[in-house]
DNA sequence: CATCAGTTTCAATTATTTCCGAAAATTTAG
DNA sequence: CTAAATTTTCGGAAATAATTGAAACTGATG
């Protein structure tokens, strides 16, 4: 009995790790990197490189480089265990400020280069006296003034805590 | 002085197209979509698929795949002139239809998925008796209900007209 | 029905991204 | 200091995605 709790337990998580890996993809993120953050996100206990290249049969550079990049962003947190040398690193379980890492450092590399982007445009179309050069003006200084926005708005829901945000909700479904 | 005001005309379009196509990269969008939709965006009459090409240096096929995609997206209306045989394309230049559009396309791509994902897994994983299993589930379930009210809200956010949003945000940055 | 303008498809190529594996560097222990 | 354990780096292989170019198709027109 007990083990087939346990088959089914493994079954479920793989077919998680898998299928979440494979979303990454859809999301820009790269599938080893979703497929170790859904692994460790269900881990009972942090796990070594070692265990996860294992558990992933990755290879120790690839495992190593996600590793690093998941931690970089937040969402994984190095731990050391009493008595060992080596790292083990544990994930941020708490779904409401993983959704929030992942707004922050999507806004970081979506968003804010936008905003650049429009504002050297709308910058260097300014006064140009044809009607074609008001037009574009005009549709970059748009552009610029919703990309700010976005950009706002991202900060504040990034920052915002998850009951703030249910409430607010509340609002915008009822 | 009127070609002076061309040449900068042409150069910042230039530019925004240039940057805009490198940014469609880090959106998920491929380049030349980006391209392309930038060009037509900030063209004062709609283009065929030939001006397109030229304008850019893409290829027929390259052209045409793309400009199909952005009218299936919505991000581009075909035209025709009357008299000509071919099509024009034109861009929707309303900075937030734009943002629903797309937002809506990128929640059948992105949420959507997650959320079978995570349903499956949370079904997948009711009533595993062992301590792993309920956490396991706990897990499943908390994500499960998280992506839901994610996709919830992007479908509200997608049929929000510009004023309310507008009004939302108020409340939201105040 | 032959031709022409234009559209669509697709196999082959090219570019980009991801991943491996092994070596180099770093850290800790003895 | 030396050796063992562990982390980090990196060049090239493998996989994936984008793009080309040319041929096949469509359907209007004389």
């Amino acid at each position: 009995m007990k083990v087939k709790a346990d088959d089914r337990l493994q079954h479920a998580r793989e077919e998680f790790i898998a299928q979440w890996g494979a979303m990454g993809t859809q999301w820009g993120i790269n599938r080893t990197m979703a497929q170790i953050h859904a692994l460790l996100m269900t881990a009972a206990e942090p796990m070594s490189t070692d265990e996860v290249m294992e558990a992933l049969e990755i290879s120790r550079g690839n495992a190593h480089a996600n590793l690093k990049e998941l931690v970089a962003w937040g969402l994984l947190r190095a731990v050391v265990k009493k008595g060992e040398r080596r790292e083990y690193f544990e994930a941020e379980k708490d779904v409401w400020r993983i959704f929030t890492v992942v707004a922050r450092e999507r806004k970081r590399r979506e968003i804010d280069p936008a905003l650049e982007v429009v504002r050297k445009c709308a910058e260097e179309s300014r006064g140009i006296a044809t009607p074609e050069g008001r037009a574009f003006h005009e549709q970059m200084r748009q552009l610029e003034e919703f990309v700010e926005f976005a950009s706002r708005m991202a900060d504040r829901v990034a920052m915002m805590k998850h009951g703030f945000a249910i409430q607010m909700a509340a609002k915008l479904l009822g």
